[in-house]
Order: C-alpha cells, then structure tokens, then sequence
DNA sequence: GCCGTTTTCGGCCCGACTGTTTTCAGTCG
C-alpha cells in the first residue's frame, strides 16, 4: 500500500500532465513535476510535517503546501479530481509512449478522437490519422512501434543488472582505435537503484563520430537503432537479462570532456540550477563548457571541477546532484567527505551453508580475508526461517562453536565473529531468547515474513525489535524488493530516533534487489545521527561484489566514513558493537 | 506554481535529432 508521499507525488504528477495536455502554463506544469519529485524523494512522511516547514521544502511553495493539507484532510485534492474530470484516463497514459509528447497527444486525441491505446491502434491500420498536422507516414510508423516497444515491459533496470551492462559497452568502445575515453554517466553514475537508460559518453575528435556510431550500432547486444546523427546515437539493446535498455551514445571533444560528463549526469534539476547560476554570472553552460555571455570564449569544459570552480562552487559528487542541498552547500564548501568503496574493511551479514549460504565458515572467512577486511560476521538465520534451513537452538549452540573454532584458527588473518541474522517475528519478538542473543557477538535483527503488514503494526513491530537490548543492526528494514515487493512502510522517523536512542546501527543491504535502507531513509537516518552499517548479505562468492551499490546508496545520502560502522578500524568497530550490548 | 546576490514581480536551461516542413515544431535528455 503506497503510503501518502507516493500517492502525493502521483496526484501532482497527473496535474502536470493533464495540464500540459490542456495547454496549460509550461511553467505551472514544471512547479506541479518538480512538487511530485520532493515528495517522492522524502524520506519521512509528509503528513508529520508541521506546515510551517511544509512550504520550505524544495519545489513546494504555499499553493502546494494548501494542497498537500486538504490531502491529508479530506483524502483528495478538489482541484486535481476537477482536472482529471477533463482528459480521459486512457489519454494520459498515451504519453508514456515514446516519441509521444503532449502536443501530440492533444492532436491525437482532440482531432484524431483517440482516447486510449485501443483506439489508438485501431486508427492506425485505417489510416485516418494521416490527415492530422504534423502526423506523416513515417510519425505513424514510429508510433506504431514506439506502441509495441511500450506494450513489452518498460520498467525500470536494476542498478545491478544495468551496471555490468554499462561497463561491458565501455569496454568495448574502449578499444575503438579514435576514441580517447569512455564514461558512463546517467543516473547509474549518480547510483540510483534503478534506471531508465544507459548514458555514454566518448571522448574523441568528433569527426571521428561516425566511426564510433558505426562501430557502436554493430555491437552484438544491439538491436535496433533509433536515432543515429553526427554526435549523437541512441539504440535499444538487450541486457544479460533479456530485457530491454535504452543507450545513448555521444561523441564529445576532449576539451569539453567534463561539461559534457556534467550535462549527461544530471540530474536533470541540478542542470538547470547550474545554469541559471551560470546567467547569474553572465556565463552560459551547455555540454559543451561554459561559456562567457554572448562570446565564443570558453570558460571551463575540460573537467567537471573545473566548470564547478568556474561557477564558485565546490566539487559536488555524482550522487549528490539531486537539486536538494548540494549547490548551497558547494557554495559554503560544507559537503560531507562521501564514504568510499575501499573504505569498508568488514561484512557483517553473511551466510554460510549451516543454513542457505553457499560457502563454508571457513571459506566465507578466507573470502572477506582476501578483499582486505579485517572482520567479518557469521550471521545465518534463525529458525523460524525454515525454507532458509535457519537454526533452532541446539544447532545455532553448536554453529558458535564452530565460528568460534574457525576465529581461532584465523587469528591474525581475520576477525571472525558468531553472530546471527535473527528474525524478527510478526509482533516484534525475536526468534530466538536474549539467554541465546547473549552468547552472540553481533546480531542483525530482519523482517522477513508478514511483509505486507500494515503500516502502524510495521512501526511498532520494529522499534519493538530496536529495543532488544541485544541487537546490534537492524537488517533491511522494510524488505522490500527493487521493482516486485513494496515491503513494510514503517514510520521511518520513529525508527530512526529509536535507533539513535539505541546507539544501534541500520543497515543499507547491498543486494540489488534490496538496497534497504533505500538512500531517502539513510538520508533521515543520518539526520538523526544514527550509524549505517553496509553489507552485502553474501550467500555465495559473488555476493560480496555487490558492496558497491551499497556504498553508492549511502553516498547517496549523504554518508561520511564516521558514519559507516564497516570502515570503522578493528579495534573501535569492536568497542562500538560492545557499547551496543549490556 | 515557485522563487529571490535582478527579492513580492517577472522571470523560469540548452542543444541534437527527426519529420514535416520550405524555416521549424516537437520530443528527448
């Protein structure tokens, strides 16, 4: 059940588009998007927002902040159940069809009597819609296969599955004996956890750029080339998963190298706060650098620093540009030291064949060993979960035995510790006694079952599992699943200020199904100065390579090294785990 | 509708590509 920040954000977004439909003020319909953006990027919700601080949120300014209370009042928002009166249903999803914008879709639906994309299809084979403006034979053409390409599953890719993807094709337009440089940018730059297309951008003398469009429209996940010019290609083509991605191609000199790994990364908010900070300073800023006013002479381009320096601000990281914060804080140099990948020198959530892992103690051991971690904990699950083998009592006594066996034979190679992944029931009690959570070394506390629970009874199930004494991280906190399972939609603030009551951590799950804690509920935790802790949950050798997208998210919101416990050398992530327990 | 180093009105980002057009509107990112 989508809780009031999605549907908020999902009201506005249909005021954007019926108004833009109508021919409403462009600039309204961008307010209204930009409002249906905060609202989904809130990490808390919205209904416990005094209304003071309501309209000092970005993109929500007092006519929203008004709409946003007769929500929260009367469950609906008059203005927009009129709006919606006026195009039918059928119309406005029209234009999630690509190549299909809103003065299309007036024509199609005003002039064309299409209300939805039965009769869309049905007036396509007859042929009437050629008398339209602007609607030759080859637009028709387009629709008609933008039509199909829509009907076949566009959803969002996993960042995990777009990721090796993306490197794959930098790889191979690496080699391209004209190209000097290749970078992916995009939202998959800024480490979101799914995205909608892959950016690319190739440094080279753009003469060259028909040779590396050539050579890019014939690489074998190729399969269809939509747009293909000087500079500029776009394909759709097929990841490991069988499913389908947009990747654009762009061909760039090297002297605007970074205005254009700038521009292409977004996002698209932060752009255009950067260029009306540019006119500001009688500067202009396009992908190609950045540019005095009125003059060819170019400023900065070659690196992203350097249009940022030009522009007075600090770097802002990838993961940062949100259009949120970043550019005021770049202004007063006051961005946090984002954590990094090497950074984490501990994996405290794994498996091990005592119950659905692939990797023996030792062998887990000797894995975390060899990516330089200097801990590493045994957290297999407890009994309730049965399909995962978890461990009743007597076999989780004898498991400790055996970590603790394997610690000591490690001793100077790696930090071994007994720990669990203990379930949290449906009421908020552990599976196993504290008498048990007590011999333990660490424990994560994870929902796993009854996780379309109600929202009141999530909340007060999970702060009852913070508030076990025993418990050191909580584990993917709503479990949810990227793209299949919504998950728990607890009161994200009330956990957070229990947790920091706690001194407890909780976890951002690496695994890119999970990414749970999402970046909007690290964010919030962050403010409220708890600890995140990153792990990739490994049950098998390829797990522990997931790491990245864990750290991206935490980046994401903001996270410090200080905030993360897994950089934390060994001897003081042993004394904070400690000053977690009685 | 939002916003403010041009602050309560008057602005609101920039360029590539396509298709339908004889100079540009529409879409996309």
């Amino acid at each position: 059940m989508p809780g009031n920040n999605t549907t908020l954000a999902a009201i506005f977004q249909q005021m954007a588009d019926v108004t833009e439909l109508l021919g409403g003020n462009r600039f309204r319909v961008n307010a209204f998007q930009r409002a249906a953006r905060s609202l989904q990027e809130l990490g808390e919700d919205v209904a416990g927002i005094d209304p003071g601080r309501l309209s000092k949120l970005d993109g929500i300014g007092s006519g929203t902040a008004d709409r946003i209370r007769e929500y929260l009042d009367h469950g609906r928002i008059d203005e927009h159940e009129k709006l919606i009166k006026e195009v039918p249903a059928g119309v406005i999803k029209l234009l999630d069809i690509p190549g299909l914008g809103p003065k299309s879709v007036a024509t199609l639906w005003q002039q064309g009597g299409v209300t939805d994309t039965a009769t869309l299809k049905k007036k396509l084979d007859t042929g009437e819609l050629e008398k339209l403006p602007r609607m030759g034979k080859k637009t028709l053409e387009n629709i008609k296969k933008n039509l199909a390409f829509a009907e076949t599953a566009h959803q969002r890719i996993r960042i995990g599955e777009a990721m090796p993807l993306a490197n794959w094709f930098v790889h191979q337009l690496r080699g391209l004996e004209p190209v000097e440089a290749v970078h992916y940018a995009g939202s998959l730059r800024r480490g979101r956890e799914t995205v909608g297309d892959l950016d690319l951008l190739a440094i080279a003398d753009p003469k060259q750029g028909e040779t590396i469009s050539n050579a890019f429209v014939k690489l074998e996940v190729v399969e269809e080339v939509i747009l293909k010019g000087a500079t500029k290609t776009s394909v759709r083509a097929r990841t490991g998963a069988g499913r389908h991605i947009q990747v654009d191609l762009r061909v760039i000199e090297p002297e605007a190298a970074g205005a254009a790994l700038l521009y292409f990364t977004g996002s698209k908010d932060h752009n255009v706060r950067l260029r009306e900070r540019a006119i500001a300073r009688k500067l202009k800023l396009s992908e190609y650098g950045l540019y005095k006013e009125d003059s060819e002479t170019r400023v900065a381009g070659k690196t992203e620093e350097a249009v940022y320096k030009a522009l007075d601000l600090a770097y802002i990281p990838p993961e940062l540009r949100e259009a949120r914060d970043e550019i005021a804080r770049a202004e007063k140099d006051t961005l946090p030291e984002l954590v990094e990948l090497q950074e984490i020198q501990a994996e405290l959530h794994a498996h091990t064949t005592a119950s659905d892992g692939h990797w023996s103690i030792r062998e887990l051991a000797a894995a975390a060993a060899d990516r330089g971690f200097h801990t590493v904990a045994i957290t297999d699950h407890s009994k309730g979960q049965v399909q995962a083998n978890g461990l009743n009592a007597e076999r989780l006594e004898k498991h400790i035995e055996d970590v603790r066996a394997v610690a000591k034979e490690m001793k100077g190679k790696i930090n071994v510790l007994a720990g669990s992944e203990v379930d949290i029931l449906i009421d908020g009690k552990l599976d196993y006694p504290d008498s048990l959570l007590r011999e333990l070394d660490i424990v994560v506390a994870s929902p796993h079952a009854s996780l379309a629970q109600e929202p009141a009874k999530a909340t007060k199930r999970l702060l009852k599992a913070i508030e076990n004494r025993y418990v050191t991280i909580l584990g993917h906190a709503t479990g949810r699943i990227v793209n299949r399972r919504a998950g728990l939609h607890p009161d994200m603030k009330k956990l957070v200020e229990a947790a920091a009551q706690r001194g407890i951590a909780m976890e951002i799950n690496a695994n890119h199904y999970r990414l749970d804690l999402r970046d909007t509920h690290a964010r919030l935790a962050l403010e409220h100065g708890v600890k995140l802790s990153i792990n990739t949950d490994a049950h098998g050798p390829a797990d522990l390579d997931q790491l990245i997208y864990g750290v991206l998210t935490a980046r994401r919101a903001g996270a410090k090294r200080e905030d993360v416990i897994n950089t934390f050398a060994k001897p003081q992530l042993m004394k904070w785990i400690n000053a977690t327990r009685p």
